[in-house]
DNA sequence: CGTATGTTCAACCATGTGGTTGAGGAAGCT
DNA sequence: AGCTTCCTCAACCACATGGTTGAACATACG
């Protein structure tokens, strides 16, 4: 569980995911948009394999890389045991600003 | 994101959010339970606060701490977008992942 | 064969992280 | 006031991370 969330506590293997979403890619396909070096994303590559994220698998000489949901699913559950806590705690803001708009609307 | 997701990413921190669902607690409360130190469970709190995960109130001599939800939920939504992805291909899979992933439980 | 391409590996460097200790500040207790 | 309790701060240490470069490896192509 460690090495999930540490994955994700990284834009850049954040950004890959995302893109691996739609497909798979080739590690220098996910290395192509970052700026830094075609190396420097292998070891991203690497460390959300370790967080079992993404599987490889070497097709001839390049590595192909494909989106691996379940720890992803994992964390989502681990994260859904607060969600009776939010929604009780929101509720109260919502009772407390009834005329106000929205005001959690916290987003990066 | 980043700060949240790397919050996360250490199970002593998981462990005091999860005990914070319980109710609000003290450093000091925080740190008992933990094979360390005082100051570095301090330093714990300080990374939860950076993702917004914890709030402190310094009530005379002691800082209460109290659960955050709002990134919580925030971070399961940006998970949640790969719902649709892992529902697809554990369909398949079902039989195979056991979801014990209670954070009750420290697990894998 | 030789060469270009995709990727990793090894060495290195700067900075961050996670832990310790010891000192010190602020608030409560007697 | 003095002492204790709760907590932070600063210094330090070992190790991990995130990045670079240059070399090496494996495979495709001519």
């Amino acid at each position: 569980m460690d090495a999930v969330f540490h994955a994700l506590a990284h834009g850049a293997r954040r950004d890959m995911l995302v893109r691996l979403a739609g497909g798979e890619l080739t590690v220098g396909e996910l290395a192509e948009p970052l700026t830094m070096s075609l190396a420097a994303a292998s070891k991203h590559v690497k460390v959300l394999e370790r967080g079992g994220l993404v599987s490889r698998t070497v097709r001839g000489r390049r590595h192909v890389c494909r989106l691996e949901p379940a720890p992803l699913a994992s964390a989502c559950a681990w994260l859904r045991f607060y969600e009776r806590f939010w929604n009780e705690r929101l509720d109260a803001l919502e009772a407390l600003f009834q005329d106000d708009t929205d005001p959690e609307e916290e987003n990066s």
